[in-house]
DNA sequence: GCGATCAGCT
DNA sequence: CACAGCTGATCGC
């Protein structure tokens, strides 16, 4: 569930998915899918009076949102403020403070999210740099490098800040299968059972809310038929959901609800209270859709489990899981990586610090380290970025979090050198001055990291709440955190590391033991990780509690790996503009070397940066 | 009577 | 197995 509070901090002045609070100010606010954890005020009669008072506040999201947003009474009223964009079409919108005619503009683009009908990733780019803003989604591995509008020609985009649905942020969820695999499964067991006559018929225990429906059109084209459904209102303008849909109960594919609807399943109806189509007792299987994970080693898993007689829960995901996310965040590599979920038993901070390593300035930790002339084309880079987090007076008499986090900065620059003023126009121009900074590394990742501590004002209250609960278990996940950090500079010196962190795995497991899953022993079975894995599409019979087994060794083993995989990834980003060229060896280089460098990178990277973020403007 | 919040339950 | 969201109780305005 998000609990991102509305508000990013390089555009406070609009709102995302929040509609409470302080975004009762915003200037335009955006919806990026119709879910209610999204839609927190929407339906407020404050904001409704706001609207009736103004002539520029608008809602911006998807055709389709609109059209599932407006099919609900509760919403209608923003029929006249809401401005559907076409998806991957860059749009400029004037936010014009009302009060005193400031004007700002910003460009905006919807990415579809591949999480439920009409559900959009907006990118951000304005004055304040690119910011990605995920709402929730499910991207498989590889799926950013296919997304046109997060390159700049041939280039990743320069990314100043993720909002990230981080809901399977943490290694427990290492791999969840595709939606390829899943819906192979669940058409294999459905397949298998409606064949065998019309009076086997299926219902998909599918909760209220939109994102199933990619299911029932899969389902409805594999076995030519419609999947009985409670209403096709919000559906009426969507004809290829439309189609696979029906309010007709004479079908064998049910996904109708009813408040009782286990009750009535126990006693052999559907929820739309079919017993019998024609005097013929119906045979009912259930299928819960419901989200199952595995580690990074699980070897063969099944999608769909039995349950029961006629129960089966089959996997299903509208989040991406962690090495998808990790995916998506080494292709984008953004400065900052804001979470907007804390996952169950995690705390802000947690999160916080697993995200630090997939920062662009932690990725450049490590090659800072081993290879010293990164430190000048990170340096080149950043310099700039970072000027423009604290230059100006934009956050004046805003928010906290952005001042604070200014401070913080300019505290830590101060440090090092005396305050700079505001970064040079000019690719050239900026390139010594930034260079001049003797340690910037460790600035920039503490400031990574305060900044991901400190953010959320309000928000923070919530998430910190969330994490109390777990405060009683917290070795297993700082044994491990301690453990990744540390692998994250060994590995680069010694891919020995392993036998490093496996030693440090069993203790980490033996406290998390102490929780109410039973994992897998560690057993040297699996020495041999596939990193192709199958999961089987065969019906289980197995009533395990498959899905988390192997947590710990999971854990260890994701430390150790997720660094090998996360190097690869750099390096076949070469089109990044933020990769630097190798340095085979370590020596010092000599000052025309430097010279060299500074002409080669200043010829090319910085100008792409600084074109990037001007591209739509 | 309405909204916000939380516990409980899928 | 934890998606998202409903229902009902309670509290405050």
């Amino acid at each position: 569930m998000s609990s991102f509070a509305g508000r990013m901090k390089e555009y406070p002045t609009v709102s995302v998915d929040r509609f409470d609070r302080e975004n009762l100010h915003a200037r335009a606010y955006f919806l990026s899918h119709c879910h209610k954890d999204h839609m927190k005020g929407l339906k407020g009669p404050i904001l409704k009076r706001k609207l009736q008072f103004s002539r520029m506040v608008r809602l911006y999201c998807s055709f389709v949102t609109k059209e599932l947003l407006l099919s609900n009474p509760k919403y209608a009223f923003w029929e006249e403020y809401i401005v559907p964009l076409e998806l991957e079409s860059p749009t400029q919108i004037s936010l014009v403070d009302e009060a005193s005619g400031e004007k700002e503009d910003l460009v905006v683009t919807l990415l579809p999210a591949g999480h439920c009908p009409g559900s959009v990733m907006f990118l951000f780019e304005g004055s304040r740099g690119n910011v990605l803003y995920t709402g929730d989604f499910r991207f498989a591995v590889g799926d950013a490098s296919r997304i046109e509008h997060l390159h700049s020609g041939s280039r990743v985009k320069d990314i100043q800040t993720v909002y990230l649905d981080s809901t399977f942020y943490d290694p427990r969820y290492y791999q969840i299968p595709t939606r390829e695999m899943c819906l192979n499964g669940i058409s294999e067991l459905i397949g298998n059972w409606i064949s065998q006559s019309p009076y086997h018929v299926v219902w998909l225990n599918c909760k209220a809310a939109y994102g199933y429906e990619y299911l029932f059109t899969n389902l409805g084209e594999t076995f030519n038929t419609q999947i009985h459904v409670r209403s096709l209102e919000m559906f009426k303008k969507m004809p290829e959901i439309l189609s696979y849909v029906t309010t007709d109960r004479r079908t064998q594919i049910h996904a109708c609800r009813h408040p009782k609807d286990e009750e009535f399943f126990q006693g052999n109806r559907l929820p739309c209270g079919c017993t019998a189509f024609d005097g013929t007792p119906l045979r009912i299987i259930s299928i819960k859709p419901s989200t199952m994970w595995f580690g990074e080693r699980m070897r063969k898993t099944n999608v769909i489990i039995k349950t029961g007689g006629s129960s089966f829960r089959a996997c299903f995901s509208f989040h991406s899981s962690y090495s998808e996310i990790k995916d998506f965040l080494s292709y984008l590599k953004p400065v900052n990586i804001y979470p907007s979920v804390i996952p169950l038993g995690r705390t802000l901070t947690e999160v916080s610090q697993l995200l630090n390593l997939m920062c662009r300035n932690q990725s450049d930790l490590v090659m800072f380290v081993y290879k010293p002339l990164g430190v000048l084309k990170r340096t080149m880079v950043e310099g700039p970025t970072h000027d423009s987090d604290s230059d100006d007076g934009l956050f004046d008499g805003l928010d906290l979090v952005p001042v604070r986090k200014k401070m913080g900065l300019n505290s830590e620059i101060k440090t090092a050198s005396p305050p700079k003023t505001a970064p040079p126009v000019s690719v050239v121009e900026s390139f010594p001055l930034t260079v001049t900074d003797s340690q910037p590394v460790a600035h920039n990742y503490m400031d990574c990291t305060e900044s991901n501590d400190e953010e959320d004002g309000d928000d923070e209250e919530e998430k910190e709440k969330d994490g109390k609960g777990d405060t009683s278990n917290p070795p297993k996940w700082d044994d491990f955190f301690t453990a990744e950090t540390l692998t994250d500079s060994q590995n680069s010196l010694n891919s020995q590391s392993q036998s490093c962190c496996s030693a440090a795995s069993p203790a980490s497991s033996s406290s998390k033991m102490t929780g109410s899953q039973t994992p897998d022993l560690f057993s040297d079975e699996e020495e041999n990780p596939e990193t192709n894995e199958h999961f089987s599409l065969i019906l289980s019979a197995s009533t395990s509690n498959h899905s988390s087994q192997n947590q710990d060794l999971e854990l260890a083993d994701t430390l150790i790996l997720e660094q090998q995989e996360q190097e690869e990834l750099s390096e076949s980003q070469a089109s990044s503009d933020f990769d630097i060229p190798c340095t085979p060896e370590s020596k010092i280089p000599r000052p025309d070397e430097l010279s060299q460098l500074y002409k080669k990178l200043a010829s090319g990277e910085e100008v792409m940066v600084r074109k990037g973020s001007q591209g739509f403007a």
